[in-house]
DNA sequence: GGGTTTCAGCCCTTTACGTCA
DNA sequence: ACTGACGTAAAGGGCTGAAAC
């Protein structure tokens, strides 16, 4: 399979929506890099006869060709998923099936023979291949949202529908936030560790001064009013101690 | 020019499926 | 073989900005 896709220009409304497109500042790794699917497509060549994932070549779908915003052709299980889906979107009056109305008639018009076979069936999730989502995320990098040309384009190389691409968009921001959330929750949690720490030393030294001022009353005259602070030491002490020229000692009116 | 409607894109949450240990 | 956890594709709904009226 052939990736070779330059997304070059920019998006027209890179990030259009100040409130809502934010734009995330990083880039992170891909959480699976590693991860190969193990669902084979037909649409590339060395899938068949593997016998593992999805048989979906085995579904009566004729057509190959997608309506859908122009995507020129599409595997066969978006093809059955993407009827099914706007099927149901369309049935339930949903948003989404509103918008996808002429694209899915359309879709429907072709695929007339099918809909015994679809028909109440559950969605059937593919697993994007390797190589698509490789791209994708390449694609993210360059630019975590996408305008319509460049979502058109994409689908178009990876023989997706746009609607999935725009889909993995969506998904891939969503966890690009997610890993940054956790990245933040654990920074918050190291500094709410550190400010405990510290608490608990200042607790300490209250403590051990506190101690101390029972121990050594006659140190306690002064009232709070005089107390000065140590330049050297940046403590508190008595005027006493302070004009004394401050011994660093611990001297303080609690 | 301002109000309303429609459309499209995005985010968030949830659902359902595939994979793996 | 079964199962629970996890990752992720996709659905659905709400919000918002832009364009058309």
């Amino acid at each position: 399979m052939e990736l070779a896709l330059s997304l070059g220009e920019q998006p027209s409304k890179p990030f259009p929506k100040s409130s809502r497109s934010r734009d995330l500042g990083f880039c992170m790794a891909p959480a699976d890099e590693n991860r190969v699917p193990s669902v084979r497509f037909p649409w590339l060549t060395d899938n068949h006869g593997d016998g593992r994932g999805l048989d979906v070549n085995r579904l009566s779908l004729a057509v190959a060709e997608e309506s859908d915003e122009g995507a020129a052709v599409s595997s066969p299980n978006s093809a059955v998923s993407s009827f099914q889906m706007d099927f149901g979107r369309i049935r339930n009056g949903s948003k989404r099936g509103k918008r996808d109305l002429k694209g899915a008639e359309a879709e429907r018009a072709s695929n007339d023979d099918d809909d015994d076979e679809l028909n109440g069936s559950a969605r059937k999730k593919l697993r994007l291949s390797k190589e698509q989502s490789a791209f994708l995320e390449e694609s993210f990098k360059e630019h975590s949202t996408l305008n319509p040309k460049q979502k058109l384009a994409l689908a178009k190389q990876l023989n997706l529908r746009p609607r999935q691409v725009e889909v993995w968009f969506q998904n891939r921001r969503a966890r690009t936030k997610l890993k940054q959330t956790k990245v933040d929750c654990e920074y918050l949690k190291r500094c709410c560790e550190t400010l405990t720490e510290e608490n608990k030393r200042l607790q300490k030294e209250l403590q051990e001064l506190r101690a101390l001022k029972i121990s050594q009353p006659f140190y306690m005259h002064s009232p709070a009013t005089t107390l000065t602070m140590c330049p050297s030491c940046e403590r508190v002490a008595t005027a006493k101690a302070s004009a004394a020229g401050c011994q660093h000692q611990r001297i303080l009116l609690l």
